[in-house]
Parts: structure tokens; C-alpha cells; sequence
DNA sequence: CGATTCCTTGAGCGCATTCAACACGAGTGG
DNA sequence: CCACTCGTGTTGAATGCGCTCAAGGAATCG
């Protein structure tokens, strides 16, 4: 656990050749999109505020970060989170102003592109331009199925499945080590992941401890049996869509492209 | 009510064109768009299951469809809504398959847009596109909204707040007479919606009528006192980002586009 | 070492659920 | 025509999941 902080391996392109092989330009590009003004926050600042100008796309190239409302009489409720890898909204500067915040989770890096360059670099590499809607269409999924967790879910199953599915999203990013992940997450955070109470998180929290399922040390999460936990949480890994969906439009740099019985 | 069934005034059109004013080009082609293959389906059929591979985009042309996924257990959450003029995904064929299902609340017709028809268009029309992609902006902070309301609001918040936003939603589209709109939800429905039980929408919508807030007869929502729905349900309409964001972009058939001072 | 943040526990209450029954209208078939 | 079903809306009663309030303990940090 003590291993020296790798620079680490391009969160986002590992996470977009879950989608599609990329050709050599395209990560080249895809990495120019990640050097773009580089920025880094402190945990807790605000990278935007509610009723800014969007002018930028962030791609979050380390540490959380998390989107969230307030209702006017101050209830908070945390609408997204931001794992190393995340893009926060692909051409969000068609609107005008942010309808919400986003903050940092934990000190965080991010790239910050313009229009200008996004456009760009999407007009001369179209498969990564497509890597990047298939990101935008897997986080609406996962939006939905928050909404499954919110409408549906009791509390045990909402913190289960948020264990599941932060891991497999990490694992997707490159971030997991065998069963475990990095889990920087205060009871109070998860409460207004969740929409439950801090109390009721932390009882709830301690019951998916004492099941046997899962263990945190030091923010850490070990998962003791991903399949248990997986099912105790009504998870289906489908709405990460992280099977190579796109696979038929490998860039062909070898001659796999052939092979793959898709297209 | 028992006006005849006007070819409705292009309900995608005039919900664009609160994003920006769009060239007769630009308005003829998403005519195009909407002529596409249309089919009709009867109230409670799928449009698409579960697990199908996505080949077209669809538009919504006329009455109400919804989206909605199941719990193994049986549970059912609804975690979005189609309008008249909204688009179930653009791109969603990225994606090998369905993570959820696409039902007709009412009776519903859509516009059956194939990839290479939509490609063809939004190419050749590029101020078209950036006006889809708001739609899918907009439709992604909807989602945020809904989930504000199942994480945080109380009952009566979300019924009320589900009223006014399909009211104004409906009203982009230009589906609304004064202060009333279809209502087609049936208490089930808005059950499965806000994530409660059928027995407390009941009770909850009762009491929202009893406040004096709304009245409904035949299937048809009236608002009495938008102003104190409104504060009732904590609802802020800035997430619908309805106040012509991109009016810079306008198409300047005329000289209009030099006097809005922005740009 | 004090201050702050985070975690934990107890007790009581309440919002929402479940179960069960009934009313009503529309549609269907005998 | 009536009997029947089915979907929808309504109501009552009992239970419970999760909330609030309150306080104390543990960990982290300047």
C-alpha cells in the first residue's frame, strides 16, 4: 500500500479503450487533451460554482471531485461523482450558466480545455471524438441507475452499490489493486450521496461491515466478497457499459480489426 | 378540450428554438429529422427492452413515453420522461445494448432516425447539431433535478416540483393552454417516478389539491397558483436552461443577430 | 495540545410503507 | 341487458425504516 505515487497511467484513455482501441494518434491526442491547463484544487474548493459561465471542459486527471445541489433551505444532495479519468460534461459551454457546483472530493488535478482546442482535436480524431460521447452516454447511464439507487434501493443496498460500483469504475480507470480501492469518503459525504442521514449512514455503513461483505482501513476499501456484495446491492454491472461496445471501430494499427466478427 | 388534433406545431422545433433561433435550413431539416420512419405505439407497449442493441435515435413526436428499469426483485423506478419534441438519446448507438426500457406512457409517435440519416443531417448542419446537444445538456440536468428530488425532497416537494416541471417542459414544446397541460400520469406512475408508494402519492396529491396548488379533471393538470407550487416544491427553473442560451449562435436570417449584444 | 472534523451510540418520533378492503368506470363477453 | 374483469383511485390501521436531537469518543491537524 506504501508503493510511490505512479505517474499514473492516463485515467482517461484507459477508461476509453474500454470502449475502443485507440490508435496511436488518438491517444497522443487524447493525452494532448489531458496536458491542456493543467489545475489543482484543494479538497472541499469549489472548481465552479453554481451560476458561472461554463468556458471550459475538466477532465479530472486525479483525485475526486463531485457535483451537488442545495435546495434552497440548505438540504444538500451530491448529484455525480468525478473519478480520476471523468470528463465534467463535454461542450457544457452550450449553456450559459452552471445549474451546480462542482467541488473537489479530495485534492484534485485537473485539465481544463477550451472550446477551441476540444474542437480541434475532436475535428481530427472522430474515433476519440466517439470515445468521448460513449464516456457521456455512460455517465447518463450512471445517473440513471442513481436514480434506481435513490427511488428504489434501501439504504444497505444504496451503500453497497455505491461500493460496487465506485470499484468497478476505478478498476476501469486503473485505479483498483486486486479488491481494493482508494475510498475517501466521509460518512457525511455518502449521506448526501445517498439521501440518507449521517446517523442512519453510519449505522448502515457498520451493518455492511459486520456482514462480512467489506472492510476500511486507513480510506481504503477492501471488498471481502464482490459477489455477495454485488448481489446484497442488486448490482448489474451492464450500465457501465465497460465491455469494448465499440470494438468494431478499433483503430487497426495491427490487423486485429479483422478478427473481432463485429461490423 | 375537444379541439381537434392540430398537426402539432413541431414540438422539437419550437423546444430549439429556446436554445437558439434557427435558420429555415436549419428548421427544415430537423422537419427531416422527424419525418423519419414514424411509428405509432399504444400506451404500455415497449419501444425497447432491456438488453436489445440500439440502431436508431429516436424522437418523440406525439404523446408520452418513459424511461423505466427494474429491480431483480420486481421493484420498478422510472428515471426519465419523453415529452413531446424530446430525443431518447442521441449517439445511444454507441452502445451495444440497452441498459433499460423505453415504454409509451400514452399513445405515442416517434421518429425513427437511422445513424447514417442522422449523421448525414447534423453534418450538413452544424447549428442544428449544437442545438441537439443542448437538448442533451438540458436532459442530463434534468436528470440531476430528479435525482435533488428523490434524494432530498419530501413527498409533497416532488409531486409538487414534478408538476412544475412538466408544465414548463410542456410548455417549451408548445403543449400548454394558460395554466393547464395533459396530465396522463396516472398515480402508479407518479409513484414509481418519486420512488413512493402508490397508497402515499395518493395521499400526498390529495393534499397538494387541498392546498388550493392544482386541480385535475380529465387527464388534465391546471395550475391554480404557479407561484406557490412552485415555492411549495423548492423548484428553480434555471436546470431547464430554457432562456435562449445560445442566442449568439442565432441563425441570422435577418439582422437580428448584431442587436442582441452578445457574441 | 487545543480545535476541528469525523465517527459512534441512544432514544423517541414521524414520514412513508405494507396490507387489506372497497368504490368506480370502462371495456368485454355471455 | 347484466355479470364480470381490470385498471385506477381512495381509505383505514398497523408497522417500520430512517430521521432528528443530543451527546460523547476518536482521529487528525495546525
Amino acid at each position: 500500500m506504501s508503493a510511490p505515487v505512479q505517474p499514473p497511467s492516463n485515467a482517461l484513455i484507459r477508461k476509453l479503450e474500454h470502449y475502443t482501441r485507440l490508435s496511436e494518434e488518438d491517444r497522443a491526442a487524447a493525452l494532448g487533451l489531458c496536458g491542456e491547463r493543467v489545475q489543482r484544487f484543494r479538497a472541499k474548493d469549489d472548481l465552479v460554482r453554481e451560476g458561472e459561465a461554463p468556458r471550459v471542459v475538466r477532465i479530472v486527471l486525479d483525485g475526486w471531485a463531485c457535483r451537488y445541489k442545495y435546495l434552497e433551505d440548505g438540504r444538500r444532495q451530491v448529484v455525480g461523482l468525478f473519478l480520476p479519468g471523468d470528463i465534467c460534461d463535454l461542450n457544457v459551454f452550450l449553456l450559459r450558466e452552471m445549474d451546480h457546483f462542482i467541488g473537489a472530493v479530495t485534492s484534485v488535478a485537473v485539465a481544463q480545455v477550451t472550446r477551441d482546442a476540444f474542437e480541434a482535436l475532436t475535428l481530427a480524431h472522430p474515433r476519440l471524438l466517439q470515445a468521448l460521447w460513449w464516456e457521456t452516454l455512460v455517465n447518463m447511464a450512471i445517473q440513471r441507475e442513481w436514480l434506481m439507487n435513490l427511488g428504489s434501493r434501501t439504504a444497505f443496498e444504496r451503500i453497497a452499490h455505491l461500493m460496487c460500483e465506485l470499484y468497478l469504475r476505478l478498476g476501469a480507470a486503473g485505479r483498483t489493486q486486486g479488491l481494493s480501492c482508494e475510498w475517501p469518503l466521509t460518512q457525511a459525504m455518502i449521506a448526501d450521496i445517498t439521501g440518507l442521514s449521517t446517523v442512519h449512514v453510519n449505522r448502515t455503513f457498520q451493518a455492511v461491515r459486520e456482514e462480512g461483505l467489506v472492510e476500511v482501513r486507513d480510506r481504503v476499501l477492501t471488498i471481502r466478497d464482490l459477489d455477495a456484495l454485488m448481489q446484497a446491492a442488486l448490482f448489474s454491472p451492464n450500465y457501465l457499459h465497460l465491455g469494448q461496445e465499440g470494438r468494431h471501430l478499433d483503430a487497426n494499427d495491427g490487423a486485429e480489426a479483422a478478427l473481432t466478427g463485429r461490423g
